[in-house]
DNA sequence: TTCTGTGAAAACCTTCACAGCT
DNA sequence: AGCTGTGAAGGTTTTCACAGAA
């Protein structure tokens, strides 16, 4: 039964990341079909899980033979929106920023890096990044002209939340915070914090 | 009423750093009390659950008053384990894993990472890292001489799960995994694992 | 009065187990 | 037989709401 966005939950939506980056592999590999229990296991949940998460959707699979890998992977490429490129920026070119902007993975995924934005000049001039860096006062104006919806922000822990405000007065719907900070945004714009230090500090309460 | 770790559910651990690190702001603006409410707005969290997460290990407020900013950052930092200064690795030291060897972040949360490691000889010489970079054939010694528990892991997916294999062989307890893929290791072993790609494919699900 | 600590309720998420299709 | 789709059960986490201490 296939429900609206709002009720499904964050979590599935994450998975449905995995299970098609395990289908992906699979239909390298030549593989035509799978079932619930074998693509669990590659993604690392429970065979019911991966049903339940589906269920948000619709019915994919055929009983007594499993899920159609190219099928399947369209249909969840449909459903997180991959299929249409979404430009991205990034702001913020120091360190990490840097890094990000040369890091393969994001291309693997589908995803490019249209520009970068830094507001220091000598980094702007320096910065050895994938991409053009382009000047902090520019982004608004690039923001809009180009339809952008994705940020990536990698500025210091000071500068978050103001750049942030920018980000989203210019349109940006949703953005990808490195810096360790809880960003205040507007209820529809959304926000996903990956803090570095705290995964890692994260660990050390299981080490004794 | 305190209880044992296991049965201390896994987001409440990940709080407590964000609490600590509200904390730790606070006493440096000299503040020396704060309520749940006040706390929990700073960490972005209900009150209620700051509360919660608290009892789990007994009690530390004062009623009518709130907590004592001191002794509280101090608790949790009983708790986490991040008193006594734990040696971290690095574990690949290209595009990423140059970047966090540099990465003030975990420098602030008070880790050091004492050494790197790369498979690639031309890389071990010309690295711009943070750290000491050697050899991976040193790693297992090196892990073994210096007890080290935690190792962060920025080695291409395909490497993944020997080199965790490696570290677990050698002593390694905990694992900061930035590969896209997922790690097979002991129960007695505890991944936490950073897939940045996902987490911007996620953002793109609620883009409009 | 203020604000903590905590049972009870609600919301949420996962797993089981089986009916039903191929 | 094999495997999906799903109601129902089970478990966990969050929130409420209030008793009780300062």
């Amino acid at each position: 039964m296939p429900k609206t966005a709002a009720e499904i939950p964050r979590k599935s939506i994450y998975r449905l990341s995995i299970y098609q980056r395990c289908l992906e592999r699979l239909g390298e590999n030549g593989v035509e079909t799978v079932s619930s229990g074998a693509l669990a296991k590659a993604a690392g949940v429970k065979p019911a899980q991966l049903r339940k998460d589906l269920a948000h959707f619709g019915q994919f699979g055929t009983r007594g033979l499993g899920y159609n890998v190219e099928a399947l992977n369209a249909v969840i490429t449909e459903v997180l929106g991959t299929n249409s490129l979404q430009p991205v920026i990034l702001v913020g070119v120091g360190n990490l920023g840097a890094a990000l902007s040369r890091y393969a993975g994001f291309g693997k995924e589908g995803f490019v890096i249209s520009a970068a934005f830094e507001a220091d000049p000598v980094r702007c001039e320096n910065a050895d990044a994938g991409v053009p860096v382009l000047p902090a006062r520019e982004m608004s104006d690039y923001i809009r002209r180009n339809g952008v919806k994705m940020a990536i922000l990698a500025v210091p822990a000071a500068a978050a939340q103001p750049v942030a405000n920018q980000l989203v007065e210019a349109g940006v719907q949703a953005i990808l915070n490195f810096s360790p900070t809880l960003l205040n945004v507007p209820d529809n714009v959304i926000v996903n914090s990956v803090d570095l230090a705290l995964e890692l500090e994260h660990l050390s309460y299981f080490v004794r």
